[in-house]
DNA sequence: TTAAATTTTTAGTCTAATCTAAATTTATAA
DNA sequence: TTATAAATTTAGATTAGACTAAAAATTTAA
């Protein structure tokens, strides 16, 4: 069984690696995780000591089969509390990320099927993010960024790559929200600010906004 | 805010002082707990710095009145969990102790309210123990003898007005112990005897046993 | 009312996770 | 291609919580 504190390494190390592709270094899960980089440093040693993650000195980490498998079994309760705690406790989109953190840490594989079935099996979070089966098999959903986009092209806000609370509030605020159609109708030269139609309405959003909200084409 | 090591530890002084009435002793307490005298001491010398009990060497230890309510609290998480994994998760009453273990220490005031409010404000939890309300206050229990029950109601069995021994065998014998639920099926008109739904069984009492059979409805 | 048994506390270690400061390695730039 | 800067690791301490063994206090029993 591995400790609160593993879990989150993990966790943070998957997330940093973009899914578990790249090398992570030191100090990205040392500021990810809010700690210096020399403990970060012990902590690898303990994760690589326990095969969960690959690691050489100096030259960051990624994860094993095993440490991935672990990563996605923590995102999974996380997305599957954040859907319970928005659908059926009512919670705002923007107010559940953090009790989730919580919650994720639960050790009962037997709680968090009878869960995904109370909540009915979703496939996505309340941020668009895709949910995980107990195989840790996603299935998987092209999403593209705003930024990515071309002058005139719609799609579906079906999700976020940026989860602070004040950037879902700020969405909120302009109508930006999860299943609105959205069309590119400009993107400014000088500061890539992009000028969108969403709900029969113009709004332009900034370029890091628009790095941020990822549609379905 | 206190860590989960703390919460345990004034959960199970409040248990084991009758809910917080009479002193507890370090080894009640190490046993409860699971763990070594000499470490319970270290532990009550930090919660009595904190304010949490009473200590004076040698002589074990109540809880203050701050202590008290600590305590309360996590009880009440831990009951208002249990009714969540029974009623809304299909738990059985004897499955849910140990996930709640867990579940109680979710530190979120807001989250609980939510919770109580969706489980429908219960006042008692699978094993008929009270839930408290936000202000630590308990229900007064009322009970109900079996025989002054409507045919179709529910409730929870929670004490009885007879003490003998044949009786709580015969109660034992038929599985109907202290916090199983009961439903009231038929009333027979000639001997009034009562056919109840518990265990989901089917069970016939006698007149005698239904005066002596308190219900929390 | 002493002596023995039990309970509780103290003293000294241990582990997980963290930190600061210093050393080392790698990267960058003159 | 050196010198400097940045990233990373090591060394040494610290804190919470738990443990063992030994000492001290309290209780029980002869
Ligand atoms: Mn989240
Ligand atoms: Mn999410
Ligand atoms: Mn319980
Ligand atoms: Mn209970």
């Amino acid at each position: 069984m591995h400790s609160l504190t593993e879990e989150n390494y993990l966790k943070s190390i998957y997330h940093l690696s973009n899914d578990g592709g790249t090398a992570v270094s030191t100090n990205n899960i040392a500021e990810a995780i809010n700690t210096k980089a020399s403990s970060v440093t012990d902590m690898l040693k303990k994760l690589a000591e326990k095969g969960l993650i690959n690691y050489i000195k100096y030259q960051g980490v990624t994860l094993t089969d095993k440490g991935k498998g672990t990563a996605i079994d923590i995102v999974r309760k996380h997305r599957l509390w954040e859907v319970f705690l928005v659908e059926k406790l009512n919670f705002k989109w923007d107010e559940v990320h953090d009790i989730a953190e919580e919650l994720e840490h639960i050790k009962s594989d037997i709680l968090i099927e009878r869960l995904e079935e109370f909540l009915g099996n979703p496939k996505v979070d309340p941020h668009g993010d895709l949910i995980p089966d107990k195989y840790g098999k996603f299935n998987k959903k092209e999403l593209v960024r705003i930024s990515k986009m071309e002058v005139g092209q719609s799609g579906t806000i079906s999700g976020v790559s940026e989860h602070s609370a004040s950037f879902l509030q700020y969405l909120e605020k302009n109508g930006l929200t999860l299943g609105k159609k959205i069309t590119v109708l400009d993107v400014i030269e000088f500061d890539s600010s992009v000028i969108l139609e969403v709900n029969n309405k113009e709004a332009t959003i900034s370029r890091e906004a628009a790095k941020n909200l990822l549609i379905l084409l």
